[in-house]
DNA sequence: ATATAAATGAAAACTTTTCTCATTTGCATC
DNA sequence: GATGCAAATGAGAAAAGTTTTCATTTATAT
């Protein structure tokens, strides 16, 4: 019952939302797109307007409760907020997204804003490839 | 002379393109958009079309003669290429645009593609933060 | 000078996302 | 359970950035 995460986030629980939680939760791919969600409500036979969805998936991202990835060539893609900062490997032939989390790097991050006196808000990071699979 | 740069392109030495390639190199700004590079040429006294200023910093990008970086909120800024990979930080407030290169970072990307079984294409790394100046 | 393939400009089209506004819905109150 | 009202929704228009189309112009080889 997830309805008690919208009315945290201080949002009203309506079909719309509880039906987007549902598809960023259960889908296949962590890494959903506004018209990926919107593709799945029609294939579950529930109608809402792709302006629904992009409106939803923005208060969610405000609430917390996803986040948001702006992919090169800009379109984005939405996944469930877990909490924990992690960055993206993106595959340049499936579309196929990994995740990952390097100390290292994040580090090396904080340390270029302080010498360069930017006071950081945010960082992204993408690292693109051709993932196993498509190797061959 | 600049001409050599577009033949040994492969490219017809034009006006457009020898303006665009003007532009870039005296502009104040090392990174411009699209229509930065538009509005430069009309207050150059130039005529020219916008699809042909984005025609043209394609084609210069598929030369190898500049490179396109894909900012936050879709859309793209241009600057000449002169052989070095870097990446940049990014002025919230000002938009201001640095740059730095961090071996430590590039090596730790590629020891992570590898770990993945990806065979690393291409990265992007932005900072984004408030600068020096915007701070005060 | 001529031919021709490539480049250009203007406008239309496209893509992704946001906005507008009339209608519907969730939810607190009676 | 009915009522009222603010909030949410859907449809379509709009916005922003970029690409495409196509008729016309231009660069370059002959
Ligand atoms: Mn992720
Ligand atoms: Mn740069
Ligand atoms: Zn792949
Ligand atoms: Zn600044």
């Amino acid at each position: 019952m997830e309805s008690q995460d919208l009315r945290k986030a201080g949002l009203k629980v309506t079909l719309p939302r509880l039906k987007v939680l549902e598809i960023l939760e259960n889908s296949e791919q962590r890494h959903l797109s506004a018209e990926d969600v919107y593709k799945a409500m029609l294939e579950m036979g529930e109608e809402i307007g792709l302006a629904t969805v992009y409106r939803v998936l923005t208060q969610f991202e405000g609430a917390g409760l996803v986040s948001r990835l702006n992919i090169d060539g800009g379109h984005a893609v939405f996944e469930l907020e877990d909490g924990t900062h992690h960055d993206h490997l993106l595959c340049v032939r499936c579309n196929n997204i990994e995740e990952f989390v390097d100390e290292v790097i994040e580090k090396r991050q904080r340390a270029i804003a302080k010498d360069k006196g930017f006071e950081m808000t945010d960082h992204s990071l993408y690292i693109y490839g051709i993932c196993q699979k498509c190797q061959k």
